[in-house]
DNA sequence: AAAATAGTGTCTTTCAGACAGTATACA
DNA sequence: TGTATACTGTCTGAAAGACACTATTTT
């Protein structure tokens, strides 16, 4: 066995260090697909090319905070809770240097996603169930390795999917939407009956006594979650 | 065709770049006890205190060739199969300098992990249900925020458990000994017939027609995993 | 009243827990 | 033959899928 002293006498700063970026899938619910926030990268590499919003760590940083600063400064959203995904290391996924992303996810109800300003080079994209994204219904191909990081992200979400859907619905929402998220996520129908009870029976919701408004037919109750602990 | 003024508003080579290291949780199972593990720390910051086994990320390094790197160093057992865990990054994880962890597992059988040679620096410590580890019936502190990795750690592993406990018995293994894996991972007893028949139903397991030998009394079939895929 | 969605009752299937039973090896 | 463990049969209850049914609201 090698000696273990060498992880004590090492001195990092002799040694080149890699940069660590925050990449961010933010992600939320638009007509009953899931949507992600593009940004088109202006230069090289992969110029004119849509990729996740992302930035560097700082040196005085923790990762969250980081992943929270890269989505208030490019969505302009402050506060928002994320969740971080992975690490993505492999050497070549930038070709410029040694970048290692931390990949992150945020997600958002439906009247923060449409409060997101879009533009030429902001836009919302489609997932659909295979975890591609389309832009105006055209698939389109994301920079350095961010299709893995969509991939995994979406992987991990439908896994934790009967927490997370709680943050893609609005604080009051009925059984139909929140039934809906789950749909858009998994990319698969659930049984009307089977879902309802379930939710019920998990007591990680609460009902209003009020109900929808403005519906064309019977409105439909509405709840509100309760968060853990 | 770069335009040198906006990439210098981007060049990391201009900003300080954290150290990145990968730490690992070797487990496996020790007389029916979960089992990790530790490295004595000689040099200060924690001098005499136990850590999980690390190292720092070389630069032109994969992340997942980093952790199977340390564990052939600490270890001496090569090409092990690692599954990343978590990346830890608070600012003062490290009193010396900015240090962002990526936390990795990996998993051994029984002959695998008896064979590690222990010594004064290198020891096994029993895992108990809430993720403390204690050496000689001994709780132990661990350095920086390795205890927060390890119960990270166990919380992934007890989410994955019925996938990672193939990876935990001997190649040819019976229903006891998976099932034993199980409860000490999981940290409570199961119900036999109930764990017998879904792991059968589940087809990833496949009877080899032999039993143990040597037993006592009546010797149980042994069985073989059957990878994904 | 018609339309359209909200919400329920209930049958069936599946699967886990419980527990007692049978089977098989060795001393 | 006794003993300890391997393995199974079967009852029960919990939860999901399927599907038809009732309920409620607006037009």
């Amino acid at each position: 066995m090698e000696d273990a002293a060498i992880l004590n006498d090492y001195d990092p700063q002799a040694y080149d260090r890699p940069s660590v970026t925050v990449d961010c899938a933010l992600l939320g619910l638009l007509a009953d697909r899931l949507h992600l926030l593009l940004v088109r990268r202006r230069d090289p590499p992969f110029a004119g090319c849509w990729a996740l919003p992302g930035g560097f760590v700082a040196i005085d940083e923790p990762l969250d905070a980081a992943a929270g600063r890269v989505l208030a400064q490019k969505v302009g959203l402050t506060g928002l809770a994320v969740e971080q995904v992975h690490a993505f290391g492999a050497v070549e996924r930038d070709p410029r240097m040694r970048i290692i992303a931390i990949a992150y996810r945020a997600l958002l109800r439906p009247d923060e996603l449409v409060a997101i300003p879009v533009d030429a080079d902001h836009r919302l994209a489609a997932v659909d169930a295979d975890g591609t994204p389309s832009i105006d219904g055209e698939a389109v191909d994301l920079a350095f390795d961010h299709a893995d990081i969509l991939r995994v992200t979406l992987a991990k979400l439908r896994a934790a999917i009967d927490e997370a859907a709680f943050a893609l619905v609005p604080e009051r929402f009925t059984l139909r939407e929140l039934q809906a998220v789950h749909e858009a996520v998994l990319g698969h129908a659930l049984n009307k009956p089977a879902f309802r009870r379930r939710m019920l029976d998990r007591g990680r919701m609460r009902a209003t006594g009020d109900v929808e408004e403005r519906r064309a037919f019977r409105p439909a109750e509405l709840y509100i979650h309760i968060p853990k602990g």
